[in-house]
DNA sequence: CACTAACGTAAGTTTATACTAACATATAGT
DNA sequence: ACTATATGTTAGTATAAACTTACGTTAGTG
């Protein structure tokens, strides 16, 4: 999970997910779009985002084509709902509402 | 949004944030948390923390009190929420379905 | 006002991470 | 079998991020 959170935590590995967002690509396709940055590079992000569960990659002859893995994301989404209850939020709001009264009655 | 994000790719941010979760807690409270990590460093975290969203501080005499900012965290949900959004899995799901159908037929 | 407690801040150092260059592999075509 | 294309891998370097030490600040206390 936190291996997750840190592979979306790059610039480069960022913009790779918007990228192949709606669309699968080839790795060549995706460092082509880099320009500043190697191809082996975005090879190393690729491999990041796969291990981390964002990513995943078939292959088609002689190209990698990467495409998002959904799983990933709705993991990810889970724990952060999960992580702060919003049933919390009521009662946190109620503890303020009471100790403003209380002040006021001082 | 990607500051949030990289705000939470820190294991001692994450640790912090877990610690804060249930009940606010000083700036010295935290801190004696860590061992092997000094004050002035879980200080930079939590500055790092509170810039990002992700926490909210007041001051309660000489002390500053730490606690979760739940929209931070809602806006994060937000985003991943709308970054792949489930109707493509539906797209992509049926589109697979009528491959196989094709598949059969051959 | 002097002193302490609970902090934050800044400058410099250490450590982790991203990057490059050179090399390795695997598939497709001739 | 040879060559080209598309890509991954490795070792070493550069850059960014976290950490420490020393100092500064603010609110309470005698």
């Amino acid at each position: 999970m936190f291996e997750t959170i840190q592979a979306l935590a790059d610039s480069t590995r960022f913009e790779i997910l918007q990228m192949v967002r709606h669309n699968e690509m080839s790795a060549g396709e995706i460092a082509g779009h880099f320009k500043g940055i190697t191809r082996p590079a975005v090879s190393q992000h690729l491999g990041i985002l796969k291990k981390s569960g964002l990513l995943t990659q078939r292959r088609e002859g002689t190209r990698r084509i990467y495409s998002i893995r959904p799983e990933g994301f709705a993991e990810l989404r889970t724990f952060l709902e999960d992580f702060w209850d919003p049933r919390l939020i009521k009662l946190k709001a109620a503890a303020e509402k009471s100790q403003k009264k209380l002040r006021r009655k001082k």
